[in-house]
DNA sequence: CAATATACAGAACGATCATTCTGTAAATAT
DNA sequence: ATATTTACAGAATGATCGTTCTGTATATTG
């Protein structure tokens, strides 16, 4: 399992014929492929050629379609929602945070035409619907989402999150999903923006403790 | 276009042989099929053999698997949809009819273990990626739920919503959709519920007035 | 120099796909 | 009855699917 990490500076080169493709790029035009097509749409041989991959490589490298399809997630959530979490710090108050989580969530949705919305919420929920390997899949990557958020709402504190702020962090990942649902039927960003600054009010007067009912009947 | 409705108690009857399915039937498991597999995986074969039609038939009713599945998703928004745009009354106060309204998107979502999630948000999303048709019929059915909640927001009139309305209605709706995909994923009901619970609770004090950030410092 | 190992290009495979076609069954109209 | 109309069951079609196989190219090892 684990990749020949090349720790080493000159790492020995190894036996028999090296590839004509680097692994990271190949996986990362499986990626695009998927996003924009989706998993059924995308052929093996529209893969192949985008990747740079021939069949024999692809089936010994990643055992299939679907293996491939798994590795283009674990890509996508490395390189795309890398900057989406870690927008979430903390590194500023809670309201700059969150902006700043929306706002490249909505730049992760919209910046290239050819693959809008989200890999995981328009592409791999489709096929959780029937297939039980990629329901689990799609379950595992919503969580760890929900926990990142509820890690921010309990100000760092990993697993110290109470209910509530749990309950706001679902929350709070479900107008990101809508979001980037939203922006592959082809809303423009600054609409998008709209909608999270609404969330992102209602969110920090939900924390700040005034929205507890207290001053509205 | 226009079917020709039963209108008269005795309709006559057509010149040849009679079909043997009804076309709301049909049409009915044709959306089953694709809200359960999505669009590609759903197979000419199976929806045939579910709907009760003839490849003909299919064909020259519906003109083919697209059309199918277009016909399929107006009979969602008519049969699905309808219960969940109704909630919105208006038939009580705000926070009660955005409850009503949320609990019937969970239900929706979740009461066919076989059909989970939406078939707009989880299906018809993903081969808009790629389909200009679809990503247009998405950009339609998703703007006409945020014209309803908004229509609801402005208490009943229905072009006559601020511009903070129809973000706020912008949010349900993304908050709607999250919901939604995070049922496909396998998320049970009372968690669903509570994420919509958060949201009801922050859109009303938002609707309220008092969260326009007076009393947060 | 072999010998070995890995990756390549592309043919081959059987299955399945969406669509069209063919002949027959079941109804009304004259 | 005969003609006409519509729908049926299922074969046929050509394309494409995901996967496997075959032979060759390019590297290191001894």
């Amino acid at each position: 399992m684990g990749e020949s990490v090349q720790s080493e500076s000159h790492a020995p080169r190894p036996r028999g014929r090296p590839r004509g493709f680097k692994k990271d790029q190949a996986v990362g035009a499986a990626m695009r492929v998927f996003w924009s097509e989706g998993f059924d749409a995308a052929s093996v041989d529209r893969l192949c050629r985008d990747t740079g991959m021939s069949r024999t490589s692809l089936y010994h490298d990643f055992g299939g379609k679907k293996g491939l399809f798994l590795a283009a997630i674990a890509h996508y959530i490395e390189t795309q929602m890398g900057p989406v979490a870690s927008a979430l710090g903390p590194s500023g108050t809670l309201e700059a945070d969150l902006s700043t989580f929306f706002a490249e969530v909505v730049s992760l949705a919209t910046r290239d035409a050819a693959t809008p919305g989200c890999l995981i919420s328009c592409v791999l929920a489709e096929v959780a619907g029937a297939d039980d390997t990629f329901r689990q899949e799609l379950d595992r990557r919503f969580a760890a989402l929900e926990d990142r958020i509820a890690q921010r709402l309990a100000h760092g504190a990993g697993s110290g999150a109470t209910a509530e702020e749990r309950a706001l962090a679902g929350m709070l990942a479900a107008v990101a999903r809508g979001i980037t649902l939203r922006a592959r039927s082809g809303m423009a960003p600054e609409d998008l923006r709209r909608i999270a600054a609404v969330a992102v009010r209602n969110a920090v007067s939900a924390e700040g403790g005034c929205a507890k009912r207290v001053c509205v009947t």
